[in-house]
This record gives structure tokens, C-alpha cells and sequence, in this order.
DNA sequence: GTAATCTGCTTCGAATTCGAAGCACAGCGA
DNA sequence: TCGCTGTGCTTCGAATTCGAAGCAGATTAC
């Protein structure tokens, strides 16, 4: 079954989509608007809490988490994230000593990234404050079930996006022979 | 009842977090990278087909779809967005011709920003193709049921959310005594 | 073996983002 | 009315972000 969904604008033009199910744009712009002020929140928080971005805070607690170092690429693909804004995000985190960079002995062109004890540390003490925001912001207002349905949920749209070559896949411009 | 997550590092120190629901941090995360794929793939899509921004695209279909005009803190606080980036933004747009502000006659201090007829045909021309994208990736591997818990469960949040005071009310630095 | 290509990371320049500070009007109380 | 505070927007400077280009090691084709 597809049904139409309208979009009226006050322009008079009404653009009519078909859609498998009318809900999907509500859905959508639920979705996306309620993670963006998740996120606006979330920053104000780990930015007073232990002034971090909230790019910072993924990073390491991905290394945190992982099992063995990671590669450049494997850190930025893991957070949606260009690779030279990680090379960017990289120094500055090296700086403040809370990683550490050094050279693959499989392969030399590779970086290996190791989260340090001061970063580990961190990421413990910022931790259940974050937790504790992302509770009261988002699952607040949920029931077990809901928080079932959302975890299932997303995580098959996460594992069906991941299916998709990553970025770091992309095509390269070709070298102009010149 | 209260289980308790543990958050295990390679460092050897373990973090037990005590959540209602020991699924919470799973959906969290899921949802969080979830998105960040998608508005990824979202924005190469609007750069390649409209010439757009993700930012300058959700300020003109929120324009599009306002009955009437909006000031700029309206816009701002809409799209989650700081004020003076969306200055900047809104003299893009501007001067693109997409949009036109104009002061207000109520408050001589209100910007009202209104969308151009050049700026509704150009949500008009990509606002389909973006929708395909996002149905796609997003709504691809989902049920109708998945939907409608979607849609239930982000609007719910989104509005726990939006029931806080918004970012235009934060309060502002005292003006120090000279 | 080696030339051609690929891949991992960094550098570079341009564009975008934010918060703090500033300006101008609005709204209030005395 | 006058002064004080609050609000709407912009300007400003600093920080962050990205893609294109560059460099060096790896891999492939022959």
C-alpha cells in the first residue's frame, strides 16, 4: 500500500510525495530535531564538566572501549568524521596527553592511537555525568518497551548505514596527468 | 527496578553505572551514530543536487512550511542553531536571493525573515531527491509498525525537550560594572 | 623488478561555527 | 520622564571543520 503524503507551502505550491507510509516525515523531523537538542545539551555539558567537545568525548571513549589501538581511519570512520579534522582533533588531544600516536609496525603508513591513563581517567570521571544528561533528556519520558523498540530500532538502521561503504571508501580525485 | 551497566576499559578499570533500563546505553549509542551517518550522507546529497547546506536546507523548508514570517531568534531556536551564525547564515541566503529580512513593524528590534519564490522553488526541486535519501537510508529496513514507534517515541522526546526553556534564554553575562 | 596505482595520514586554505561583547529598542518602576 | 534592566540582532575574534592536494609506504599488474 502507498499512500501521499502533501506539503503545503504558503506560496500556494503543494508538493505531493508518495511515500510507503505517511508517517516517515514525521518521523524524520522528530528524529532529527530531538537529537539535535540531545547533542546542543550534551556539549554544554561536557564542555563544563571536563571541557571537552563532544567530538573529544566520542574519540576517546571509543579508544576507551576498543580493545586493542586504532588506526586513523578506523577512528574517524567510527565517528562519522572527516579524516583532517581528526588529524586536527588528534594533536590537540596528544597535547593535553590524554593519547597517544605512534607508527603501525604492521604498516608504516599507519597511526596507531592509544587513549592514556590521564584520558582514561577523563573519560571515568565525565562519564556518569554524561549518562546522567542523556537520562533525564531522553529516556525520561520513556517506558522500558519504548527504549526496547528504540534500541532494536536503531540499531538495524546503524547496521543497514554500515552496510554502505564507509567514508574514508570514497572515491579519490583522480591526479590530473599532467 | 534498577540493573546496574557496566562499562569495562582495556586499563582494567570498570565503571558500573546503575540506569533503569540496562538497554539504555545501546540505544543511546545507536542512535546517536545512527544519525550521524545519515546527516552525512544527507548533506552530500543537498551539496551535490541544491547547492545547499544541511543548516541553510532545514532554514528554508522551515520557512517554507511557516504560515507567516519568523524572526530570526524563532528560526534559530527552531533548527537548533546558534543567533549569530544564523546571522551569517541568513546573509548567505540573502544574498543568494532565497530569502529576504525586513525589520519588524511591532518590535523595531524583530528581523522578520521571509522565504523568496526563488527559495521555495529550490526546496521544491530538492526536497524530493532528499527525501528519497532519507527513505533509503533511514525508513529502508523498517516496518510500518518500526515507523509509527519511531515517530511516537522522537516526537514524545522531542517535546520533553522542547517543554525546557530554549537556547535563546540562556541567560546572558552581566554587563560588569566599569 | 618496476612502473602504476592505491591507501593512510598530514598540510593547507577556505568556509563555517560559536560565545562574548556591542548596539539599539522595549518594558518596567519610581 | 528618567534610569535600569531585558531582549533581538549583529559584529568580532578564535576555534573548528571540510575537501583538495601532497607525501610516503604498500600493493598490483605485467
Amino acid at each position: 500500500m502507498t499512500l501521499a503524503t502533501c506539503f503545503e507551502f504558503e506560496t500556494g505550491t503543494v508538493i505531493v510525495m508518495t511515500s510507503p507510509d505517511p508517517r516517515q516525515p514525521g518521523a524524520y523531523f522528530a528524529l532529527t530535531e530531538a537529537v539535535s537538542l540531545l547533542q546542543h545539551q550534551v556539549e554544554q555539558h561536557l564542555r563544563t564538566e571536563g571541557d571537552l567537545s563532544y567530538v573529544q568525548f566520542q574519540l576517546l571513549t571509543r579508544l576507551a572501549a576498543a580493545d586493542g589501538r586504532l588506526t586513523m581511519t578506523e577512528l574517524a570512520d567510527g565517528v562519522v568524521y572527516s579524516r583532517s579534522g581528526l588529524t586536527y582533533q588528534a594533536g590537540l588531544l596528544e597535547k593535553a596527553g590524554l593519547i597517544t600516536r605512534r607508527p603501525s609496525p604492521d604498516d608504516e603508513r599507519a597511526t596507531l592511537v592509544t587513549i592514556t591513563p590521564k584520558g582514561a581517567a577523563l573519560v571515568e570521571r565525565v562519564l556518569p555525568g554524561h549518562i546522567q544528561v542523556v537520562q533525564r533528556l531522553l529516556f525520561e519520558s520513556l517506558s522500558d518497551a519504548d527504549v526496547h523498540h528504540l534500541g532494536d530500532i536503531m540499531t538495524r538502521v546503524r547496521d543497514h548505514m554500515r552496510s554502505q561503504p564507509p567514508r574514508s571508501a570514497a572515491p579519490r580525485k583522480r591526479r590530473t596527468a599532467g
